[in-house]
DNA sequence: CGCTAACTTGATCGACGTCAATCGTGGTGG
DNA sequence: CCACCACGATTGACGTCGATCAAGTTAGCG
């Protein structure tokens, strides 16, 4: 979780902690040396940097190893908003292997180390592959689900809710990786990026963040946001849907 | 396009039209013989009827053949959110194949006929297919792409805009399917289901819908929607996003 | 010919956006 | 080591899009 001890991926990916859940998980989990061997190259990227463009066929795909990383897209009147985040093991992305432009940009967030696959072998390897065809198909299914959460949110609940769901969604995203330390977690996110996540002005969302710190449900700190108690944040998030 | 005109699914596909465009549209084309074998039976349903329901795994999974149906989920407070609509060809549902409750509902909005498929049966053919998994990549990456989209508008745009587009994007897909009589199209959709789909108030929409009436954009029957020019329709949304 | 579902219209309200300062803090150069 | 600067967070005043509440009006359908 700290981002100041990202290292760079590991050579062999035998030690990589994260593969398994990436797209290619079952190969991982079977011969992570085969993996190791497709693997094109290792790289960091820092925050604010662009690691695939808007409307490109990259030549390079990626799995996240550390860092968070988010998908956007700009609007005509300069505005942006973020799609979704990715978190270490995501594969960046699933989209790009189907060989036409991607249809949004992917940003780090904190600084980044991912391992680099070439787009081409990897979407050959998959189209061959009925285990990895099956793998991303259920990818695929699972994240349509989150998108349809996140539009019935967008759609029909007030802001406070939605934001309240969002950070109880990325909780548990993190408790599913294993990287939820004991007491409560911290997301590396700038108000603002936040805000366009969410779909809210930045001065919206502060004047919501400060509400919810003087309940005590989060904490600020300059480019962070911090649940200490992400138990009492779903009993609250909860009790606002069923109402 | 006309409801009143639909007939039963022709008892063999290679009569059918729509066939082409649903999950098995590869082996359709070759041969369609193939697919009248694998279907096990033909269906109607009357307006308002549910086709599928929300966390069921169903017996038998569709290709619509004519009429139009809705997904959609209801939420705690009683309210229903749709989701997205599907017209003929469309395959009901990708995600009903997963061995998972379906995370949604979906209902006929008009008549409707359609043909059923075993569900077990058929989620054994694709997970052999190379190429039926293939395809149903593509059908899921670019209903992602959709859902991305449609995420956009609710979250940025202005109701009268999301409006707009949404009318294009309905134009865009019949036209896609050659649904497109020359002079306009007609949605058999009453204004509390467009409202629910949008996501504003049947109140709120119907203002929208006579300011756009008075406009000469679209025409209001009782449980239709016509679009007479959809090219002056696209050109009223391009400029409106440019803004 | 009356009943009901769908549509229409007006008045009012509130969540959230916009505009405009100001504050606080970490990083940087002198 | 300190002063400054710039970006991110915060606060206040005010405007508006779209919701809500409450009546009508119309048109299919028995």
């Amino acid at each position: 979780m700290d981002i100041r001890a990202a290292q760079d991926a590991p050579l062999f990916c035998d030690a990589c902690p994260v593969g398994r859940h990436s797209l290619y998980g079952p190969i991982h989990t079977r011969n992570a040396g085969e993996v190791t061997a497709m693997r094109s190259l290792r790289r960091n990227f820092l925050p604010g940097q662009t690691i695939l463009r808007d409307g490109d066929v990259p030549a390079t795909v990626y799995t996240l190893f550390s860092g968070w990383a988010f998908r956007f897209k700009m609007l005509p009147d300069g505005g942006r908003h973020i799609l979704g985040f990715y978190l270490p093991g995501d594969f960046i992305s699933p989209a790009a292997l189907d060989k036409a432009p991607l249809p949004y940009a992917v940003r780090a967030l904190t600084a980044v180390h991912v391992c680099g696959f070439d787009r081409q072998t990897m979407a050959d390897r998959v189209s061959v592959s009925l285990e990895l065809q099956s793998g991303l198909i259920g990818q695929l299914l699972q994240r349509k689900q989150e998108l349809d959460g996140m539009l019935i949110d967008i759609a029909r609940r007030p802001a406070e809710l939605r934001l309240l769901r969002f950070l109880v969604a990325i909780g548990e995203k993190l408790k599913a990786r294993n990287m939820l330390p004991q007491q409560g977690f911290d997301l590396p996110v700038p108000q603002a990026i936040l805000a366009d996540a969410l779909g809210v002005t930045p001065v919206y969302l502060n004047r919501m963040l400060v509400a919810l710190r003087e309940r005590g449900v989060v904490e600020i700190a300059r480019k962070h946001i911090l649940v200490p108690d992400p138990e009492r944040l779903a009993e609250l998030a909860d009790e606002a849907v069923a109402a």
